[in-house]
DNA sequence: TCCACAATAGGAACACGTTCTAGATTGCCC
DNA sequence: GGGCAATCTAGAACGTGTTCCTATTGTGGA
């Protein structure tokens, strides 16, 4: 079987490493979802997606950028979900942002374990997972400039720099929120308010 | 020697237990400017302060308490320094926030192993350092309201609720720049052009 | 002073992330 | 089909955070 590989770039090798990666990336999100950050052992990743240990280090150099990956392939789901959706809903800017927000959020918090195992890799990830990283501040970053001109006259404009600023910043709110929540020092609701006082700041208009 | 222990809450104990808490944390906090988290050793940490491996666990439950605990006692320091220097130079609240923020994160950068060490710590700490996480967190709310008012006929006066949202957004900005550059993955020019962006995005007077 | 008992020292033991080794298997080129 | 290089498997081995155990030391009360 001479596949040609004509693949996007982060499907490269064979039908079976493509089959191996996602086989990991399951049993990596299955661990994680059901005991969070601490029962993604890497023996157990390997044992459940039937594979070596030395394999699933070949495939995910640490835990670290095995936990990144599997973040960025749901932001990656959940761009694509939002995209579907069409137009945003919400009159102004602030109020469609906190709408994605919240469905975001409320979506990770129904999985709490999962959440918190895959906020805490990215918190504890080093210059070495620093692609990974880029690419899920950038589709975070993409999806709330979306959210802001949604449905405008502009919304084929690029954002503007004050915009990428903005976002950037109510990213930063939500991952401070989205730690403190995660490691237990407040509650879902407070993280909600607290990411809506903060975008009303940002976005006034 | 009976000691009637009229200490505040933090010194209970005996002079030597206060005592060994102490070399703990010196020996910790040389350890981490050293060669930052992964150079805190809790094997080394015992043997520089001299006391047995159970000891150490004894006092700090713990090796992200016992960072989180030697950040306590840094921003306890830093915010005693501030207090010293008198009214915060700037003539606008965004100024003089900016005058904080830079002045503390040049501290930090200054010594960044340690700086890396007491990140890490921060960012991986769970709901049983919450206690700790809150002194900090209290204590850098508390430094960037008093910057926003420093010198302001309303100087006394509490800050309102608006103040109090602003200081919580902008710390949040703090903590993901300082965890960008801490992870490496923005140099720390970015990082002060990123939190000045912030601070003016949201001290619009 | 002496006794009970808590705190400490010293170090073994265990768990999990990570690395390494040796042999089996697969895929590709001729 | 044969050879060769890459990949995979199975599992041992190692480092560091954490726990546990035993003997020793310090301390406060009778």
């Amino acid at each position: 079987m001479s596949t040609t590989n004509s693949l996007t770039v982060e499907e490269l090798g064979s039908a079976a490493q493509r089959d191996r990666r996602k086989r990991i990336l399951d049993a990596t999100y299955a661990l994680a979802s059901d005991g969070g950050f601490d029962a993604v052992q890497m023996r157990a990743v390997a044992d459940q997606a039937e594979v070596a240990l030395g394999t699933l280090y070949r495939y995910f150099p640490s835990k670290i950028h095995l936990l990144v990956s599997a973040l960025a392939r749901e932001f990656d789901r959940n761009e694509a979900l939002i995209k579907e959706m069409g137009p945003i809903p919400g009159d102004t800017a602030a109020a469609r942002v906190i709408y994605i927000m919240k469905r975001t959020t409320r979506g990770l918090q129904g999985d709490p374990k999962l959440t918190e195992a895959l906020t805490r890799a990215f918190m504890f990830a080093d210059s070495s997972v620093a692609a990974e990283i880029h690419t899920v501040g950038m589709s975070l970053t993409t999806m709330l400039t979306h959210a802001m001109h949604s449905g405008q006259p502009t919304e084929h404009a690029e954002p503007t720099a004050e915009d990428i600023a903005i976002a950037r910043v109510i990213g930063d709110v939500w991952l401070s929120a989205l730690m403190a929540w995660v490691t237990g020092r407040s509650s879902a609701a407070e993280t909600g308010a607290h990411l809506e006082t903060a975008v009303g700041l940002l976005l006034r208009d």
